[in-house]
DNA sequence: TTGAAAGCGTTACCAA
DNA sequence: TTGGTAACGCTTTCAA
């Protein structure tokens, strides 16, 4: 270490650059004078091969560009910058061949610990892995040592948009379903569920359709809805994605939003405030589940336990969803 | 290294693992049985501490999650992982001192090469950068040693889509211009003009108002136009996020797309062919973009001079733009 | 083609 | 509170 040419042992700088142990205030003057004269700084590399820790963290997102899960990297990178770590951003494509690859990356650079946004491995791995050092997941529900998860309240979002349309006084809320094999989508045709049964509305399977969580899925689900002659007067899309695919279909068709049909998506992404009309969605406060998610990380690392809380989510109501309209009432309920 | 406890000295493992000599063939291959039986993977940190080299890209983008940017982050990590190489993503939030930050922390990473997704720093810096590394920049024309950078043809873009709606027969069209500062903005700004030029039609600086290249910006410059009073038939966005803003400002006032007013946007961003009407937009190749400028970073780590050729832009046409309304041939030209 | 040995820039342990 | 010294796991001369 150069510092030392200008002074002491290396430990006695390693000491008071990581303030592992108390330096003479002398010693440390001179120190100080001689890392700003040569402009010294720590290379992390070697302190990782000789410390074992990096200062890093792995954070596994599967699309880096998602607007969903972009603002959780927001929250994830501030803290941890903030905290002194530098986050490493991957991709996992939602598929468990490239996540694992990410992971075994990333444990190869000696990361302190890892995030990992909604995993598409299977819990079991989680666990073992959880093992090897501290995780942190989303999207999934799953304790175990050096692991810790946050779900978002799925459940409480589609109830709560649900209940909002059945409160305009609609009655045939079709619902266009996720992915059957991601949580999320199971979790929201649940509390769907659960909003129609606490008004005393029977489910009726017809107006359920799938959408596979894009675009284009929510705009083929609407058709087939439409050309299935199932009467409703409103939609919720299990995501904004398919929302905005259903809203296009709807347009093909000559349907207007509101005023034929109410529409509602969920994850509120950042277009949903400028497509035609602005869209009614739930938004989750994914910014500030990126910030727990990363505090939690720096606890585990600190052998902390870590408690989080997944923050309710609420309602953004714009102009995609009015009243029910009356000359409909005669719908089959 | 634990491979040798299985047969020869640490060198020839080094020198089989990196290519860096030739092995005989049956030290090869006790070796490769020695890796197998033991699982063992190399440990990055202390080969980057031992040789120098990290085998790690660094790649700045302006936002991690933005739609336009995160096609090129594709196409770079694609091809990075298939040169074995590792990118390091971070994002500098269009502000020179987080960029600066996040050179300074890949530099102390003793990243190989960096790639610079529209820097926001000063040409002399990026400049002495690439005096110290391999750097790779897109959006901006720089040539020095060591480094190499790939523009958008934002002037042809720009000029293909106000030549669109000239040819449909629009001779009034409204520009909405992005963030002055912004080397795009002025391109796209002069690649209208000139098509505007080609086509005998007069520059009337009243049609052209500041959007920021956001969605709200560009809300309020459609608002400003429309209460300015000022005629036009069509609007050209510089980017489709005020495109997006437009649409909705057309909307507020009751004005039909593409029945009022044509609209084309810029970027091509994924949404675009879901709003309603889906937008005409001009398209850059920009996952293509980013596999070449991985490329280019690692020819140049190679000591190799590299060429970079930007694919044309092309411009998707969907349903926001139509013949000019022949009622409106009496406004002034 | 191979091995021995000297680092790379830190941290961590042990003695002082 | 300090310094000496041995790692950390690999690459890279230099000789053989």
């Amino acid at each position: 270490m150069v510092a030392q040419a200008a002074g002491v042992s290396p430990s006695t700088v390693s000491r008071l650059l990581n303030g592992t142990a108390r330096v003479s205030p002398e010693k440390r003057a001179t120190i100080e004078v001689a890392i700003e004269a040569l402009g010294f700084v720590v290379n992390p590399v070697a302190s990782g091969l000789a410390g074992g820790r990096s200062r890093c963290i792995g954070v596994i997102t599967q699309a880096l560009s998602s607007p969903f899960y972009g603002n959780a990297l927001l929250g994830i990178e501030d803290v941890l910058i903030g905290a002194n770590y530098a986050p490493l951003f991957v991709s996992g494509h939602w598929r468990p061949r490239d996540e694992q690859r990410c992971i075994n990356s990333l444990l190869s650079r000696r990361v302190d610990g890892l995030i990992i946004l909604t995993p598409s491995l299977p819990d079991a791995e989680l666990l073992a892995l959880a093992r090897r050092l501290p995780l942190v997941v989303t999207g999934r529900q799953l304790t175990g040592p050096g692991l810790c998860s946050l779900d978002f309240d799925n459940h409480a979002g589609a109830y709560l948009a649900t209940e909002h349309l059945i409160r305009l006084g609609h009655r045939r809320i079709a619902f266009i379903k996720g992915t059957a094999s991601h949580p999320d989508a199971t979790d929201r045709l649940r509390g769907y569920k659960a909003a129609l049964k606490a008004h005393g509305i029977a489910f009726d399977p017809a107006l359920t359709v799938p959408g596979k969580f894009i675009e284009e899925g929510g705009e083929q689900a609407t058709e087939h809805l439409l050309a299935s002659g199932t009467a409703f007067t409103a939609m919720l899309a299990a995501n904004d994605q398919m929302a905005y695919g259903a809203a296009l279909a709807l347009y093909r068709r000559g349907l207007r939003i509101p005023d034929d049909v109410a529409l509602v998506g969920f994850d509120d992404l950042l277009g949903s405030s400028y497509t035609l009309p602005p869209l009614t969605s739930v938004r989750h406060p994914i910014q500030e589940i990126g910030r727990q998610a990363a505090r939690a990380v720096t606890a585990l690392i600190q052998g902390q336990v870590c408690e989080m809380q997944a923050p309710a989510p609420s309602l953004i109501v714009r102009d995609s969803c009015g009243a029910a309209p009356s000359v409909r009432v005669s719908h089959p309920v």
